[in-house]
DNA sequence: ACAACATAGTTGCGTATGCAAATAATTCCC
DNA sequence: GGGAATTATTTGCATACGCAACTATGTTGT
């Protein structure tokens, strides 16, 4: 009918379409079932648990703020609202650093540990449940190689708006 | 050190952590990069402009309120505050549904299919830079399969808390 | 030692979003 | 036909988040 100019560029091919639609809306449907569960379970959001997970992976249980937003995908302002919540809660405290007083260093609690060794069965039996076990082996080593790879070349190639200098000393 | 009880379903496996993170990641650095060039470049937010994809998709430019927030992958109040801004911009319409009148429908106006035809390349390029031209042929098409199928595993058995009775009149 | 600049974190502010309650219209049943 | 249950959408409210500005501290150059 409307006779436009269709350069060939301008719309996505169905099967690029596709898969794109398809990734955003498996994130979806995946990260709002498990915040829901987590919720339910033992009243900690997604969010929330996933902060009490990168410092338990850390050295002695704590990070400073920005190395914990960057492994949180969040701003560091969203992770100091995040943070509020679990201070308040007790689940994580927070100290000035003692080498670099502008720092602040977020701590896992004892309280902190055995809320989140609570939490994780249920966030582990989610992810396996609704996403690891879909995948037969191989299949998941591919996808998870895959995902890395597009993430890898972002990484390089992406380096449009970034304030990552060198991106050695970056921790993300 | 600490003697836990790690009941070895309680943490993910490596490879399994890696896949879960890397797929969080990716949908966050994606979203993030598309969602400021599209405001960069045209002052649309990607949420906007998904909406405007999926009713200029429809039928006549038009859809129901609620099959349009299924598919824009957002809530109904969601969605009606999404439309609010675009409205104001003259990008769609409102109007009574005449069959049912407690249904609303939103119409996609000429201004507002140029406005997506004007912003389409630069999200178009965008997904094709940083997501599809990241794979072969047919690993994009491998890919995007198992997306799909982890999708419908997904939509299938995960019906737990869904009103979603026979899940065949869904629209999402 | 001091001024200029850089970095870490927080706060003000605007915006986005979901849930539950409210509103409006339809359908079901008796 | 008329009230009860159902469905579509909106609104009140609370929460989450990012950006830009601000504070505090550290670093650099002279």
């Amino acid at each position: 009918m409307s006779k436009m100019v269709e350069t060939q560029t301008t719309w996505l091919a169905a099967d690029e379409q596709l898969a794109w639609r398809s990734f955003i809306k498996l994130y979806s449907l995946l990260v709002t079932r498990l915040d829901a569960e987590l919720i339910a379970a033992h009243l900690l959001p997604l969010a929330e648990y996933e902060v009490l997970v990168h410092l338990s992976e850390a050295e002695d249980g704590a990070l400073r703020m920005s190395a914990l937003a960057n492994r949180a995908l969040v701003s560091r302002s969203g992770l100091t609202r995040r943070l509020e919540h679990l201070v308040a809660e007790g689940l994580v405290t927070k100290e000035t650093c003692a080498s670099d007083r502008r720092g602040t260093i977020a701590r896992l609690t004892d309280q902190g540990r055995s809320r989140l060794i609570q939490a994780a069965p249920t966030h582990v039996e989610g992810v396996r449940r609704y996403f690891i076990s879909r995948f037969a082996k191989p299949e998941l080593h591919q996808f998870s190689k895959l995902l890395q790879a597009v993430i890898e070349a972002f990484e390089q190639g992406g380096t449009i708006d970034q304030e990552c200098t060198v991106s050695l000393e970056c921790d993300n």
